[in-house]
DNA sequence: GGGTGAAAAGCACGAGCGTTCTATTTGTCG
DNA sequence: CGACAAATAGAACGCTCGTGCTTTTCACCC
């Protein structure tokens, strides 16, 4: 078999290992992700988890792949089920809470994570993780632009800004949480994120033109 | 000589290493710092190095030390020159923002660094790091609140929300700075930081009763 | 049901880690 | 200047790391 099809024995181990390498990574750091540690906690060998990436690098890419995908199960996905507007702009920013506060990832977003001790040694992962950030941003922006159309945001606002300040909360709330513990910056950060969306007042007010 | 005094010369080695130790660590992270890759930056022996310190663990606790000295000399001090009140608010957020521009530390903010990738792992590192996010965030709620006194802010705002807002967007920035090497973000900051703390939009626009 | 290729294990390597011990340099004071 | 202590260097340890081999186990298909 040339190409790893997707039922085959080897395609479905390594994407355990992936698995346990995301979450495993966001306690002890992207880099700090070694063969053997991964290896032991998934029960296998260091040689039998090395063999399905040619090298560490390319653990860690697949790792930051297999981050995104479960990211957007969790998060986007759940996300988009929400109305069209700032509903489903903040209903980003809540699964977003809701995805640390529920521990997805033991070490809370996955992203936030890897972006620091990542952030200052140029190369392939660094760019990945970059680029995954920008994405994450620009579809905070596209809702926020989605709500302007649908006039429930100031055409006057700027998205792009208005997303960097909600991204600003959700990595606060994240980065409090999993070093001090206390659930309640997750109610913070919530507060700051109807406070700065104008029209979700009005929909926990019940003043929103439709109830639900 | 029982205690290092403050002339000798181990004390004045031991306090540059701690200084390019924090600088380093903000590269490599708090526990990526090594013994070895310290004592090379500096040009000395690996045990030179350490002899000052009785093992890893005193001196990531020192080095922590040496960066809440030199955050206090270039970010909490030149703030507190600014007059009390929302000036003094927004100049604590703008010397933090200053600071990371032209880097004091080379990987940003050294508390953001480090609280990452020292959040999984419990212990003294971790507590000491939690200890000097809670007093940086403890100041601003203490500026918010003189703010209050003064009148200048609504005293129904809430500080500690106004300062959990404040340090969010300081951290994003860093973040976003520091991986993407765009300095388009402090804008963003600083235009987030204006528009959230009341009167300084009053000051920005020129309002405020002393032109200067 | 035995053969065949994929998957996993086992082993070995050089390097860097934290740490300890001993030796050497260096600064200071009588 | 010479002695003594402090400061730095040097060498070595057990360990883990990433990465190459070879060998064994396993799943599947004729």
């Amino acid at each position: 078999m040339l190409e790893e099809a997707h039922g085959t024995k080897g395609a479905q181990t390594r994407s355990a290992i992936l698995d346990e390498a995301a979450r495993l990574a966001t306690v002890v750091g992207l880099d700090g992700l070694s063969v053997g540690g991964l290896a032991r906690a998934i029960g296998m060998s260091k040689s039998g988890v090395y063999a399905h990436f040619g090298s560490k690098q390319e653990l860690q890419l697949s790792t930051i792949e297999s981050a995104r995908v479960t990211f957007v199960e969790e998060v986007l996905r759940p996300a988009l089920e929400a109305p069209r507007g700032t509903g489903r702009l903040v209903a980003a920013c809540e699964e977003f809470l809701s995805h640390v506060e529920r521990g997805v990832f033991p070490g809370g977003c996955f992203f936030s994570a890897a972006a620091v001790d990542v952030a200052s040694w140029p190369g392939p992962v660094r760019d990945a993780i970059a680029c995954q950030r920008t994405a994450w941003l620009t579809v905070l922006e596209r809702l926020a632009r989605e709500a302007q159309e649908l006039g429930e945001i100031d055409t006057a606002e700027d998205a792009a800004q208005l997303a960097f300040e909600l991204q600003a909360l959700l990595a606060a709330a994240n980065t409090s949480f999993i070093l001090q513990g206390d659930p309640t910056v997750f109610d913070q950060a919530r507060r700051a994120v109807r406070r700065r969306v104008p029209a979700a007042d009005a929909d926990a007010r019940g003043q929103g033109s439709a109830e639900r």
